[in-house]
DNA sequence: ATGTTGTTCAACCAAGCGGTTGACAATCGG
DNA sequence: CCGATTGTCAACCGCTTGGTTGAACAACAT
């Protein structure tokens, strides 16, 4: 499979954990333990969400003493944000109510 | 699970092949055949695939004939958009490199 | 009436995911 | 030194996913 980087943003973006996670770490630094304790789940399971953030390219680690301290890296995010603007003309004009319009430019085509 | 709305819409961009479907929805109404066509892959998986995205809300569908005519139904794409929307001060500030005054900030609420 | 087209459905398969446990390692505080 | 903290890794479990095949069905073509 080809495994591009918006296969894996928006699958790390699939899941409330990690979405949580990231906006946790919207308020600062934090290392695994405390990003994995609003969740009711072990060590190893916000260790692994983490890692699903990490390959995602939306968080970076550094060793600081036993911890291991996550910072943001939003890059990603910004590469999601940007695909979906390309649906903006889309939706505004539904919900604008000109349906007819995007039918008649259709018709056009057709 | 509480799986909310953002779940099954990002886990339903998650694909390449439902973005595919999606880009080629945005140019017309498709049935799920010309949907799945450009993608080597059986008529039951294209039709699996569309109902991946049918249940995001992302297409709709009517019969005509014995045809199933999709139509893309963007409103699920742009609640993900505003959820992105909200790291756009983040990113803006660390391509600006920035960062420092982040950190500044942080440091004033600890 | 027969066949072809467009599609769904059920069953299956291999792979992946979210979560756990248990063992291990490194680091810090006494 | 000892023990508690803060993790990681490997193995496992049950469920989901992406994909297939084969059967069925409704609607059109002949």
């Amino acid at each position: 499979m080809v495994e591009n980087r918006l296969d894996v943003t928006f699958r790390a973006l699939a899941d409330p954990t990690r979405r949580g996670m990231l906006a946790n770490l919207a308020l600062g630094d934090k290392s695994v333990g405390e990003l994995g304790e609003p969740f009711r789940m072990t060590f190893a399971g916000a260790s692994k969400h983490v890692k699903v953030l990490e390959t995602a390219g939306l968080v970076e680690r550094r060793k600081a003493g036993r911890k291991q301290i996550c910072t943001l890296r939003p890059e990603p995010l910004r590469e999601a944000e940007d695909w979906l603007r390309q649906w903006e003309k889309f939706w505004s004009v539904h919900l604008d109510g000109l349906q007819a319009l995007v039918d008649a430019e259709r018709d056009e085509h057709e």
